[in-house]
DNA sequence: TTCGTCCCTTTGTCCGACAAAGTTAATGAC
DNA sequence: GTCATTAACTTTGTCGGACAAAGGGACGAA
């Protein structure tokens, strides 16, 4: 028979990150508010009684998690985690697990058909400012399939926005990083794919201020089906994410 | 006029970062494939030719990023990044802007029907065995709440898994992650919560085994709804994700 | 073969150092 | 007194070397 358990495994965390994980802890806590500075490294060094380069390390770790960041002068501070930086890892990872075309689809029909559900139930005036603003962008470049690429990934990030739901926003984001980059190639190769875009978009912001939402998933999913048709006359729904548009993601990541 | 841009803004990234990317490039470009060694880090010190105090900063970027992590022995080796890893970073990110329960819910709501939906359709008789299984574990401890907790996490992970679209996986996590720590506190509180809990998942695989969609849907909704009523028993659904349930997400990130 | 021992490698940590860039304070001009 | 300039100090990024602890491998003994 084995023995009562009398000792409970112990903590033996490297220091780097004991370091890590208590600023951490203070962040979380809310001890240390985002905006308010960390001390320097020495400082650091002499709280905990490390190193400098163990500080280092530590700090590494916490910048790398969005927790932390260094300002124009390279001073430490507690932020609040960007999401767009924390979901390009994400992005990264379905890369590498080489999912599909047809998983992504699949997924952002239904986070972009209830991120328009909520934005036509709560968006605000200045949502639908964003919003007609995009539209504009949009109408001006219709022609230019990068520029256009870039304004309908924005328009759905304001969608989102507009639904007042941060959770929503952040799920529906690691996929569309990886979702819209095939826009461009999209409205490249399809001719009407520019202008029926915006229309759609139109469509969609006219139906988030009538508060029609019936016309809102109507319009998304034929947004959305465009998108996969014209996607098909390239290449498979059942190829799996290439690496290109890791490279996609890395360029923005830097931005 | 302003003259024309001869140059490109060079790339002035401190060396530890540099480092990080180079060996993130590889990873992703798949010419380190997952499960690959790294080198030591005297290999890398070579290689890159700076010191290692500087590669060590780099390792640890990665490391955090999941790209590449130590085994038993220590060395290093790329690896899959797990999601689970990679979203608690986010479920961090999201009691840090302090969402709502209210949000919560309602992704929720969005992202489970669409798992059942998606595993109604293609659940494999493996995923029905796991399933099946996870059910007779949860009627074992159907009084035991913190148990039954675990077991009805699990039970919607493998829902997800079932679904067999590894985006909508990994775009779930975040907000199951701080949903359903919740479930202890509700099994705890409501007396019918356990057994309704476990009749609702038995309900579900029926729904997934009967290929039934809309069963799957509606015993999902009870089932979430459920979840709701038992909250407002005990607190607003407008109060944001308290600070403890980090905790919990700490605690089981380090298992 | 299996076990234990010795040696080498690797990691985690420490110390001290220095150049570059930023910050602060003091100085001088108006 | 205000503003610009310079000098002194601080902080970061990087480097070199060092050492203890733990792991892995080779070697020989039972």
């Amino acid at each position: 028979m084995s023995l009562a358990p009398l000792f409970r495994p112990i903590d033996v965390a490297p220091a780097y990150q004991k370091v890590a994980d208590a600023i951490e802890r203070e962040i979380v806590n809310g001890r240390i508010k985002p905006g308010d500075p960390i001390g320097t490294e020495h400082d650091l060094v002499r709280q905990f009684g490390v190193n400098r380069s163990t500080i280092r390390e530590g700090i590494r770790v916490l910048e790398e998690g969005g927790l932390i960041s260094r300002d124009s002068s390279r001073r430490l501070h507690a932020c609040l985690p960007r999401y767009s930086k924390l979901t390009s890892r994400l992005s990264r990872a379905l890369v590498l697990h080489e999912v599909t075309f047809r998983e992504l689809y699949e997924a952002s029909m239904t986070l972009e058909v209830a991120s328009i559900e909520g934005a036509v139930e709560r968006a605000t005036e200045e949502n639908l400012a964003e919003l007609a603003d995009n539209l504009l962008r949009s109408e001006a470049v219709v022609g230019d399939a990068a520029a256009l690429a870039e304004c309908d990934a924005e328009f759905h990030v304001l969608v989102a926005k507009a639904s007042q739901n941060r959770v929503l926003q952040l799920a529906r984001e690691p996929a569309a990083q990886l979702f819209y980059p095939t826009t461009e190639m999209i409205v490249t190769g399809v001719a009407e794919g520019g202008p029926r875009l915006v229309a759609a978009h139109r469509h969609l912001i006219d139906a988030i201020r009538r508060r029609d939402s019936e016309a809102g998933v109507l319009w998304t999913r034929r947004h959305l089906q465009d998108w996969r048709r014209g996607f098909e006359k390239i290449a498979s729904l059942d190829r799996s994410v290439e690496h290109m548009y890791m490279e996609h993601a890395q360029a923005a990541r830097r931005r």
